[in-house]
DNA sequence: CACTGAAGTAATCGAATGATTACATGGACT
DNA sequence: AGTCCATGTAATCATTCGATTACTTCAGTG
């Protein structure tokens, strides 16, 4: 396999352990098992730990923003802009780990390095949602923020509780009538191990 | 002092550590320095680092609430019961890293032990905004929407960059014409090292 | 065939870190 | 005075983890 290939594995097992461990939680190793390769070689194909993490930020942001763009150019007109936009953002949810990722990253902000990235990766959706989408200020923040609920949603697997529980099945049912259903058909139950 | 003042200011200073830098990142020995004692002690009075995160989380809702619980109490009657919820909200930045632990720990849900935690955790939010602020469920939904956006603003510290990036100062115009404001008073500079 | 370079790993190293142990200090109460 | 017990630390241990080094394998090429 050439190295490009391999690279392309290791950053989508990578989205997948960053999302469930966070920067500092998650290793080096256990990227590398989880692409089927050894440690050393995922550091080398990378350089370090943290420009791996980079690489899985900045990778992360494009699909959003790719996954916006192939929803606004999209002849489909019947639903609302925000609809659509939000539909792509669920989408991603097959990307295992890259709400929670992009979460853990925007939690970085005192980082020396992962912080400005974070900050400018923040920068561009904003940019994005307004000046690409056409969202004025108010609609691009309560988008925005809805994002951020259901990337907590996720991150707290909810989901995997939302039969068990009385409390959070209210709090799902009454939250999400319709959006969340489609979350627990695509969002990834908790299968691997902590 | 006694031990229970000593746990007092140890958990006080563990907020903002875990706050910075997440449960993985944080160090005891860190939380140590911060409260101004021995690494060793920490662990003597909390156990071990994993139950004092859970210390430090059950501390950030039970502070969460209070300041709710407060704020619906008091006699004031001008404002609307959201913003007066969100100014019980914001006036928590003064304790620094409050908000960015509860979001750490959000983001933790496939943890074993502080996976059920955090879960529990938002679930008394959402009862408490539900059953005792009386909100319905879609004014619930905003409010903690909007509650995980400025969360991840924090996390973010965009409020940093808010002087040197155009296109942050736009987006935090825009997005917080008057909330942030007290943000960018209230919210803590980064004056630690990361 | 011999050679080269890319793909990939086993072994290992050093630093960081959570936890443990043993010890020091000082007040309270016989 | 002597004995506890609570507060607190220095020293240190064992583990984990990111990174490095030194290999191996193998396809292509002249």
């Amino acid at each position: 396999m050439s190295s490009d290939e391999r690279r392309a594995e290791i950053l989508l097992a990578a989205h997948a352990v960053f999302g469930a461990r966070g920067y500092e939680g998650a290793t080096t190793d256990e990227v590398a098992r989880a692409a089927g390769v050894s440690q050393p070689y995922v550091v080398r194909l990378f350089g370090t730990k943290e420009s791996l993490f980079l690489a899985v930020l900045h990778d992360a942001v494009d699909q959003l923003l790719d996954g916006f763009r192939a929803e606004l150019t999209s002849a489909d007109d019947e639903r609302s802009v925000q609809d659509r936009m939000g539909a792509a953002y669920l989408e991603l949810l097959q990307v295992r780990g890259l709400h929670q990722t992009l979460s853990h990253a925007f939690l970085l902000g005192g980082h020396p390095v992962i912080g400005p990235a974070a900050r400018e990766g923040f920068v561009r959706v904003w940019r994005f949602l307004r000046d690409d989408v056409g969202f004025d200020a108010d609609t691009a923040q309560a988008f925005l923020a809805e994002g951020m609920l259901i990337n907590t949603m996720i991150g707290l697997r909810l989901i995997d509780e939302v039969d068990a529980d009385d409390g959070i099945h209210e709090l799902f049912d009454t939250c999400f009538p319709t959006t969340m259903r489609a979350v627990q058909d695509v969002a990834p139950r908790s299968t691997e191990p902590w």
